[in-house]
DNA sequence: GTGAAAGCGCTAACAG
DNA sequence: CTGTTAGCGCTTTCAC
């Protein structure tokens, strides 16, 4: 049995818990409990001497018991699964990071936020997620075949995805949200088609994406008979490689007359290879861009694209979470949000 | 007390715990936490029969009970503390990513990505720091008087700081890696002297950010007698700025000579600038940028910078906490890591 | 309102 | 090598 004095010594060593809280104040531990959860059912003169103890210990949960008793964390993971070294580059990702932690927090959840980029890491990350670290997560996967995206599934963690997740039959056991990519994509390409002349060809996303894929899709399904497959250049969404597909595009088709870009940042890779090339746009060539990121805004001409409702889609994700988490929704949801095109100077 | 028949429907539903797999296995409790922490001292039969339980109940160990008995959480936050909306867009910010979660999986640790905006989040964060869900903290702070770094030395948390907290004198009671920004400035403004006439000016970083201070009181020092306050003007990083900027500054003084940019995002908006207003660089217009980012190469001409050792200083920021973490270091650990001039086309 | 007590699921001595 | 047994610090009934 410690003496007082040994007591004492230890407590200022190692972390008050809220049995020293409780000592100090004179009352039980669960009274400490109730205090520091709001104090229902607790006597006024009562929570003051508890805070007041709790002040003067320097006091502050310990946030692993708290969850081990409670069977709850308070926090939610944002899920990168990026293979490329573009790692938050994307502008939108800070947007994106910026609406979930502001409107999580209101709900007392914290945002945290992960990151995988091979195989090894997607285990580390899938252990973690999958092991009572965080009470639901929101996924940005942007490939098929996501082993995390199983991984997490087969865990039943509460789980939104942004963008809908392809290339498997399991995908409506979560929920998602997404724009019709194909459908944005060939009416862009169709507005493209009635302002220029000449061939018309497209900058596409990495093929193994979604949204790469199905703008590509709808490119083609506008074009129709017109569709040259010679006229299709792989970009990996950076704006070099925008560069790099126009005087690509060039060298095939010298008339070219249209472009649709599958992403703001090719875009504006593509309009300074335009300029470059002594291509006028919209005049030589008409160019329509994806996003209607902040890049739309700084190329020269404006870039005509297509809006891409992040912040909605960021909004209705952490909606759909929160009645996930709260058990207000116990069956997966899956939302389709509507695009617009933009129309600018390029096109 | 539960029949057999009960149990079992009950272990449907919940999640299976140490028990069940002990008890499948016809093992203790803890020999089954011997097997999950590395199957020291067990039997090689019991181990796969163990680890044949798990497979077949599909457990996996719940985190935060492992975190109340052994005491630690095996995650370490990076805290970025960013009051602009620029909040990860800065390109470096990946790398610090990449270069930190690669480093710390090996030694058992995860890497949690967590931002604060506004005091309120930061309150909201540090209450999350400092209540246990993190073994330690590398903090990218950039502006001066952080209430987070306040807080988190205050908690006893293992921290590493980017760049040397400046606007406080608790600082060295942290651990910090940082650049000797004002010699490095003053060695690059010395550079673009020799090899330029006419006025020499610079856009700095923000001025409640250390690099936004240090590098313009190198700069200051540099030019001596020939600094003008005139010839100074404030940038916020952003490449914008850095154009902005630029304009402002032809405007004061047509006879520009040379240009000290305090980062390479700058650098290259100041470029943009000198090109659309008929400056040649380095002809007319010499320019020095800093931190040697991917920027610096995409400029035309290629950019003379001073090289910002990040990959270095992530590095070492993982050396120091894995040591405080382990507790081979007792004491915060100070370094300066050297930067060097970069000279390539533009000055 | 408040105290007492039973866990939450795991780790880490300590025997044997 | 393996089982037993204390806790880790908190929440949450359940009495009073």
């Amino acid at each position: 049995m410690a003496t007082p004095v040994e007591e004492t010594a230890a407590l200022a060593r190692r972390r008050p818990t809220l049995e020293d809280v409780a000592k100090l104040a004179g009352v039980s531990r669960g009274t400490v409990s109730r205090v520091i959860n709001g104090g229902l059912n607790v006597r006024p003169s009562v929570i003051s001497s508890v805070n007041a103890a709790i002040g003067e210990l320097h006091y502050s949960v310990n946030q692993t018991a708290r969850n081990l008793a409670s069977g709850r964390t308070g926090s939610v993971a944002f899920v990168i699964s990026e293979r490329q070294d573009h790692l938050f580059e994307d502008p939108n990702f800070g947007l994106f990071v910026r609406i979930f932690s502001r409107e999580l927090r209101p709900l007392g959840f914290h945002l945290l936020v992960t990151a995988a980029q091979e195989r090894e890491e997607e285990v580390f990350l899938g252990d973690y997620l999958s092991s009572g670290h965080v009470d639901g997560a929101i996924l940005a996967l942007p490939h098929e075949d996501e082993y995390l995206l199983g991984r997490l599934i087969e865990s039943r963690l509460p789980l939104v995805v942004l963008g809908a997740p392809i290339g498997r039959d399991d995908a409506d056991r979560c929920s998602w949200i997404a724009i019709n990519d194909e459908e944005a994509a060939e009416t862009a390409t169709r507005y493209l088609l009635a302002r220029c002349h000449g061939p018309v060809a497209t900058i596409t996303g990495p093929v193994d994406t979604s949204s790469g894929r199905f703008r590509l899709a709808g490119f083609r399904r506008a074009l129709g008979p017109l569709f040259r497959e010679d006229l299709v250049v792989n970009g990996d969404w950076s704006s070099t490689s925008g560069q790099e597909g126009v005087e690509e595009l060039l060298r095939r088709a010298p008339d070219l007359g249209g472009l649709f870009v599958a992403s703001d940042l090719m875009a504006l890779g593509a309009m300074r290879g335009l300029r470059a090339a002594q291509r006028g746009v919209p005049r030589d060539v008409a160019v329509v861009g994806f996003d209607d990121s902040s890049a739309s805004l700084i190329t020269d001409p404006p870039l005509t694209t297509v809006r891409n409702p992040f912040a909605e889609t960021a909004l209705e994700a952490v909606r759909i979470l929160d009645d996930l988490l709260s058990g207000r929704a116990t069956e997966p949801s899956h939302v389709i949000l509507p695009t617009e095109l933009v129309v600018r100077d390029s096109a």
